[in-house]
DNA sequence: GGCCCTCTTTAGGGCCTT
């Protein structure tokens, strides 16, 4: 039998550390601020650091899984499929059957604006997931061009919270130079196409969704590449985007952190790592080095900004409907 | 393509994503 390796990923991190530094300060902001500006800075950054740094430098504590399965994907899907995960060094295994997991249903809700509602209801808040994610493709167009590898972490943290894959275009990789992601490598029998791959996707991010509750999908330039990215692809495997599904772009946000600078901010992924002495893990351009490098960014423009999650979904949130209609309408009177 | 900035708004250039 042949053993398709699915090449995705999943890798285990200290359980909640990421969590603790987002929810705790965006939960605890209001009762922190009374404190005063630099009870919020020592406390927040103590937690950053040990959260953040000591994360990326902690390999003990970090242990890398890869994810096979057997048979085609779309043909499992037909039936219950568990997918096995092993670990490199093949010290332990687990198992994890993520197709168990149910997608909840929102109804006809889809492009159904909920952000004043969680902007009025704290509560709504808490149900809410956020999952960092990043693709790489074969260049920039959306109409021209396909993905060839997509990353997700899910910034709670914990077991399985990373999902890494490279993607099959069915076309040559133009742009190696880019991320070091060859035509040899993803144009490969095992590795899944992307109508294979988007159930799987569904199923990844559906496990790790709070029953009831919307998922928040965090990118860099996320309206302009990735989001309209992925909208190209799920309507060409005739897959619709889930109708709890909103994302935040954070290239508005760092332009919003960055422009009193000064000098012409630098927006980049990596400039805004520099900015905050972030380390780079892994190598820049490849999906899951810079979903890591774009979860800490994120976490430190959110604190910068002093967002909470309604502030946050209220101002800077988008339907993927809403990708492709300018957000500022020009004064047409 | 979307967004922002300016030498602007009846526009154009540059950044950001790969």
């Amino acid at each position: 039998m042949r053993r398709a390796a699915m090449c995705f990923s999943l890798s285990h991190f200290p359980r909640c550390r990421v969590h603790t530094l987002t929810n705790s300060w965006w939960q605890s902001f209001h009762h922190i601020n009374r404190i005063g500006r630099g009870s919020i800075s020592s406390k927040v950054l103590a937690a950053g650091k040990q959260g953040l740094e000591g994360r990326f430098n902690s390999t003990e504590n970090r242990r890398t899984l890869t994810t096979k399965s057997e048979g085609n994907s779309k043909a499992a899907l037909s039936k219950k499929t568990t997918i096995r995960h092993e670990i490199l060094d093949e010290t332990t295994k687990s198992e994890v059957d993520i197709y168990s997991s149910e997608i909840t249903e929102i109804g006809n809700t889809q492009y159904v604006d909920i952000r004043q509602a969680i902007a009025e209801n704290k509560d709504l808040a808490k149900l809410m997931t956020f999952i960092i994610f990043d693709i790489e493709t074969t260049g920039l167009s959306r109409d021209r061009e396909r993905i060839i590898e997509i990353a997700l972490r899910d910034l709670r943290g914990g077991e399985n919270s990373t999902f890494q894959t490279l993607v099959n275009p069915g076309c040559i990789v133009p742009n190696s130079f880019v991320h070091k992601i060859t035509t040899g490598m993803v144009n490969r029998p095992d590795v899944p196409r992307m109508g294979d791959l988007i159930p799987i996707l569904l199923r990844y991010v559906g496990s790790r969704q709070k029953p009831g509750g919307y998922v928040v999908l965090v990118a860099h330039n996320a309206r302009g590449f990735d989001v309209p990215f992925l909208i190209k692809e799920f309507s060409r495997c005739s897959f619709d985007i889930p109708s709890n599904w909103l994302f935040v772009d954070t290239l508005p946000l760092a332009r919003e952190v960055m422009k009193s600078g000064g000098s012409k901010p630098k927006l980049k992924l990596q400039d805004l790592g520099q900015h905050y002495e972030i380390p780079l893990v892994g190598s820049a351009h490849r999906a899951m080095a810079d979903v890591h490098m774009l979860t800490a960014v994120f976490q430190r423009l959110t604190f910068d900004l002093k967002l909470t999650i309604p502030s946050l979904i209220e101002g800077h949130s988008f339907w993927p409907s809403e990708v492709g209609r300018s957000k500022k309408k020009k004064n047409s009177g």
